[in-house]
DNA sequence: ATTACTAGTAGACGAGTAA
DNA sequence: TTTACTCGTCTACTAGTAA
């Protein structure tokens, strides 16, 4: 996104215009920007033109409304002054082993998938996944992470079926090396699929219920086989 | 700042251009900032020049790093972004009394300091002032404060000795209402000056080394009395 | 490789103004 | 009052190139 978008839309949301429609003039926007109503209005223009705002236009005072796409653009500047301010390039997240095989495991472990791990983090994963509930008050650093460059797993088609493409970070799990895996664009999704080697749960001795702590990889990737969270 | 510039500095943090000086060339500078690494070559000049940069230039490669007022600058950004996704208008601190009257309680209660609190926040605080010493944990949220705008109280000058600016926010100390002081431009200063119309001691029958609570009021002010937290 | 100059150009901005 | 058009200016950018 152009930086200005994102300007205007900071001005905006610190004027109440993320959760509720807020009256803002262009000439108010324009003092808030420091430029003139006429630019003020022409930005409001291009903001709904990119569908970042929507607005409801009365006879008097327009009022505006900062979409979910704009919100998102948003969230992805403050987590790069998370990342700036608060993390390092290790994060931990706390979380719960959840049952085997869910829905995730099923996609994760199909054979083009799991070609690419190899082809990427240079390692085949042992069959299966191991998956983890992420504990709530970690689930805000999982979006710093997904908003981080990831090793990108490309999606496929296969029987009809859509297989999206996937973030792969490294990762450790207890002092083991693994890789967690996240679908590309998905909003507060509280599972985590981790990939490894081993056999997770014996090598661990851990099962369903147990409390474990993964510890993200987020230094900065050698090649170009990285991407940002969303494009 | 211009807001281009804030941008520029924020990639270069993301580098790792906050705390050490990081090999940047203006090439990967330009792939960073989306831009030709003619431009970037500009904008790193620019910023040297605004003394948000510095710059050790070698033969090879220049390495750079982020000045102080970089950094505060970006911190300004990285608040306004705590405001929009983590608070809400009213901030609570939580800290301890402090002993009676420091330097602070000193220059607070000038004549000239007293008669601004009585024409700005409408009443005439009682003679001293309560100091509260902020506990660690909530020091990031003071920052946070000191971004937003408050009541200017202007400084001045009195037998030889600068009295400077200071800010007061409406806040509430254990349901009484009150206000809190800070100088303009202090950093990581622990202390509070809280101004109130009672005695707050007699009145909340507290003393030295109580914990107390102190619920900041940062809602939007009315008129033309207000200031950002630094210009 | 670098950094950074000059020159030419596209686009962002504000003034004037209409609706 | 609003919003938003046209148009002229000027700035911010890139290409070419030097050191």
């Amino acid at each position: 996104m152009d930086e200005k978008f994102a300007f205007a839309l900071r001005k905006i949301a610190l004027l109440g215009g993320i959760n509720n429609y807020v009256a803002v003039s262009s000439r108010e926007l324009g003092i808030a920007l420091d430029m003139s109503q006429q630019s003020a209005s022409k930005r409001i223009l291009e903001l709904l033109d990119e569908k970042y705002l929507i607005r409801d236009i009365g006879a008097r005072r327009q009022r505006i409304k900062i979409t979910e796409t704009g919100v998102d653009e948003l969230k992805k500047e403050y987590n790069e002054y998370r990342r700036i301010f608060e993390l390092t390039n290790n994060v931990t997240l706390h979380g719960k082993i959840a049952s085997g095989m869910g829905e995730g495991g099923y996609y994760i472990t199909q054979k083009q998938y799991m070609d690419q791990f190899f082809n990427k983090l240079r390692f085949r994963p042992f069959e299966g996944t191991l998956n983890v509930k992420v504990a709530k008050e970690d689930l805000d650093r999982l979006e710093v992470i997904k908003s981080m460059p990831g090793y990108i797993i490309d999606g496929f088609e296969k029987d009809g079926r859509t297989f999206g493409r996937v973030i792969a970070y490294r990762a450790k799990i207890h002092n083991l090396d693994c890789a967690i895996v996240v679908p590309e664009r998905s909003h507060y999704e509280d599972m985590l699929e981790l990939v490894c080697k081993f056999h997770l749960r014996r090598t661990l001795s851990i099962g369903d219920g147990d409390n474990v702590e993964v510890v993200v990889d987020l230094s900065p990737l050698s090649s170009e086989d990285h991407v940002t969270g969303v494009p």
